[in-house]
DNA sequence: ATAGGGTTAG
């Protein structure tokens, strides 16, 4: 079998030490001396003990350009015709991420070979790890079709691959050709398809599955936790988890981590610390994973000082290299209001992910740092580095929403457009971020654009995006649009409810001219129909609303009924909208009751302050009035301009008590003025909320707040 | 040669 050309006069013993002296030099991993003992045995073919012996270069090889010369050597040699080198040489490719290479591995491969399961595996594996699922699934076909038979190590690939595509068809046709091929009680096979059933939301499945397996491992009941964890069911992962230990299984570090990260997924804060605590104090190693899981609650509980303790133990641990839980640090320090150690933690990484840049931009955004974030984002669009990075739609969706909520309106539509135009395809919180903005600037054309998207990308079934439509559709002042979108979501949710609710009490006195009995009705019915039948507690804002609904209808003493009977003590809303309500119904005598309750509150009440004051001054108590206002004014309390837009051809344009005309506006202010003097020689007194006049005239009665 | 755990946008 020895066919060394150059060597050939060597008797089979010299032969055989010079192979063990061939051996131990690449044993040390040194490739420039290999390469002179390469250069001895050219031409050799199958050899065991050079065979190996490039396995041991594989394995320990360095990098890219290592792996392409040891890949030119076993060309010359011939010995890629071994399939246990081709297999190799296939896998260190995939895991330097090419798996270009080694599907050229695989194509160059001889036919008369092809029946080796180990390349087969090989390159399905390559596939599978690098997200290539369809391809996978195709390797796997053109198996079936050459007679190649799946052994334990494809099933557990191919049916992972169908997993994370999502598709229940495909599931359901492999886990019949594992019935068929007689995999049923194979460990790996019937694991790999409980976390099959746990993707696709089917635990009924995997409970059947797992229950009925003779031998189960570590593996089994981690993949059952995990699945409980990945379906928002901590419930069900703790009873695995105790069932575990029952049958002789004690629940390790993998379990603990699924075990925290079922309750971090619904949103459990305070168990996943205490379970934290007990990991620890049972004397079970920690993992990096837990540890991120652990940073994660605690950004979310805002608690830096558990932050910074639990940053001393990924330190402790060794795992600082670990990308992710670097990322975890970054984003535990940006919700701690940290930012500034956030990025500096964020320099100090020699490689960065996407997740980690996504994870500063959306500390800043979040703090309210709209131009760090975008300084940042504009930064991560501009780099060249390798891997090639570019912004996702994470990435978009920080700014974007940083923007939104911090007052930068005008640059969040532009950054959304921008995106659009780049080819990043928006979701769902990227949608809700720009219908707040619609809604904010009072958009409603641009919001209908947006609705006409939502409908296109078939995104009106989720909850988030409804309830975006009901707040902007109710606040650009179209009632009718936002209540159509409420009455067609499915599973409303409290925001759903609050949305609606606040759209009745902000149309309320639009619509009470022609259907005043009916929509109080309504009002009532939601009200208690979000109790009763979706069991959803009213809290502060609903009774604002309810309050604000009643008292513009007139029914004032209900509404001070509700106030006096509510459950929390009203805030600043509720009085407000009280007190609007006495001052349009001109009724005095709850207005004074609702002034002596809240006379000693010492709040920001300056709305409350000024409409009081109204009230008197409309019903000529001018000392009490006065009174009033001297209060406030002794409190120090500021007065808030009032504001209010329109749009104008995709333009909004912003009005202000008392701050100049806007460029543009001149034919607006025009025209008001012009109606304002036809409604005075018409004999029409204005008042306080109607008359533009008296609004930048006199600030004060601006203040009257709308209570929304 | 196979398996289980994680971080980022509202």
């Amino acid at each position: 079998m020895l066919q060394f050309l150059n060597i050939s006069h060597l008797s089979s013993s010299a032969l055989s030490r010079n192979f063990f002296c061939f051996r131990s030099v690449l044993g040390r991993h040194s490739f420039f001396k290999s390469r002179y003992i390469h250069s001895h045995i050219t031409y050799a073919t199958d050899n065991e003990v050079v065979v190996d012996s490039f396995d041991r270069l594989l394995l320990h090889c360095s990098g890219t350009q290592h792996c392409k010369q040891i890949h030119t050597h076993i060309l010359i040699t011939g010995l890629y015709r071994s399939a246990f080198l081709a297999a190799r040489l296939l896998s260190v490719y995939s895991r330097f991420g090419l798996v270009m290479d080694a599907q050229k591995v695989f194509d160059i491969y001889p036919l008369e070979g092809i029946g080796n399961l180990l390349l087969w595996n090989a390159i399905v594996r390559a596939n599978v790890s690098h997200g290539f699922y369809k391809e996978a699934l195709e390797l796997y076909d053109k198996m079936r079709k050459l007679g190649v038979w799946a052994d334990g190590f494809t099933f557990p690939l191919i049916v992972r691959a169908c997993a994370l595509l999502g598709d229940l068809n495909l599931c359901k046709i492999v886990h019949c050709h594992v019935l068929r091929m007689g995999f049923q009680n194979h460990l790996h096979v019937v694991n790999e398809l409980l976390g099959m059933y746990g993707k696709l939301g089917q635990m009924k499945v995997a409970c059947k599955l797992f229950d009925r397996m003779a031998v189960r491992s570590y593996v089994s009941w981690n993949t059952m936790v995990s699945a409980y964890a990945f379906n928002y069911d901590c419930e069900g992962a703790r009873k695995i988890f105790q069932r575990m230990g029952l049958e002789r299984f004690e629940p390790n570090s993998v379990t603990w981590t699924s075990l925290l990260s079922s309750h971090a997924r619904c949103g459990k804060h305070e168990e996943v610390m205490e379970f934290f605590g007990m990991m620890r104090s049972r004397g079970v190693g920690t993992t990096a994973e837990a540890l991120a899981v652990v940073l994660s609650v605690c950004g979310y509980l805002v608690a830096p000082n558990k932050g910074k303790m639990i940053h001393g133990y990924v330190m402790k641990g060794g795992f600082e290299a670990y990308l992710f839980a670097k990322n975890a640090l970054i984003c535990m320090y940006g919700k701690c209001r940290e930012v500034e150690d956030a990025h500096k933690l964020f320099l100090e990484m020699e490689t960065k992910n996407l997740v980690g840049w996504n994870a500063l931009i959306s500390s800043y955004a979040e703090s309210g740092q709209c131009d760090e974030a975008f300084e940042l984002f504009t930064q991560l669009e501009k780099s060249d580095g390798y891997p090639v990075m570019t912004p996702n739609v994470i990435s978009w969706s920080a700014v974007i929403g940083g923007f939104a909520s911090n007052g930068g309106e005008e640059e969040s539509l532009k950054l959304f457009r921008r995106m659009q135009l780049t080819g990043v395809m928006a979701n769902s919180v990227t949608i809700s971020s720009v219908l707040s903005v619609c809604a904010e600037l009072a958009a409603l054309n641009l919001g209908r654009e947006i609705h006409g998207h939502v409908l296109r990308a078939m995104m009106d079934g989720n909850i988030l995006v409804g309830n975006g439509l009901i707040n902007m559709y109710t606040k650009c002042g179209s009632f009718k649009e936002g209540h159509l979108v409420f009455e067609a979501i499915d599973g409303k949710d409290l925001i759903s409810w609050n949305s609606m609710i606040t759209g009745y009490g902000m149309h309320g006195h639009v619509l009470s001219a022609c259907s005043h009995a009916g929509l109080i009705t309504e009002g009532r019915n939601l009200f208690d129909k979000m109790n009763r039948d979706y069991g959803i507690e009213p809290q502060m804002e609903h009774y604002a609303c309810m309050v604000d609904l009643l008292g513009r209808a007139g029914l004032l003493q209900e509404a001070s009924n509700i106030v006096k009977n509510m459950p929390m003590k009203p805030n600043a809303c509720i009085w407000s909208a009280l007190l609007n309500s006495c001052r349009m119904h001109k009724n005095t005598s709850i207005a004074e009751e609702t002034a002596a309750q809240i006379s000693h509150l010492n709040s920001e009440m300056t709305g409350s302050y000024m409409l009081l004051s109204n009230i008197y001054a409309a019903s000529g108590r001018w000392e009490e009035s006065a009174r009033v206002r001297i209060s406030a004014k002794t409190k120090g309390l500021k007065k808030i301009p009032g504001q209010s837009w329109i749009e104008v051809k995709k333009k909004v344009y912003m009005f202000s008590s008392g701050s100049p005309v806007q460029a543009g506006l001149e034919l607006v202010y025009r025209i008001l003025q012009e109606l304002a003097l036809q409604m005075e020689s018409e004999d029409y007194i204005p008042d306080g909320d109607s008359s533009l006049e008296q609004n930048v005239n006199d600030g004060e009665m601006s203040m009257l707040v709308e209570a929304q």
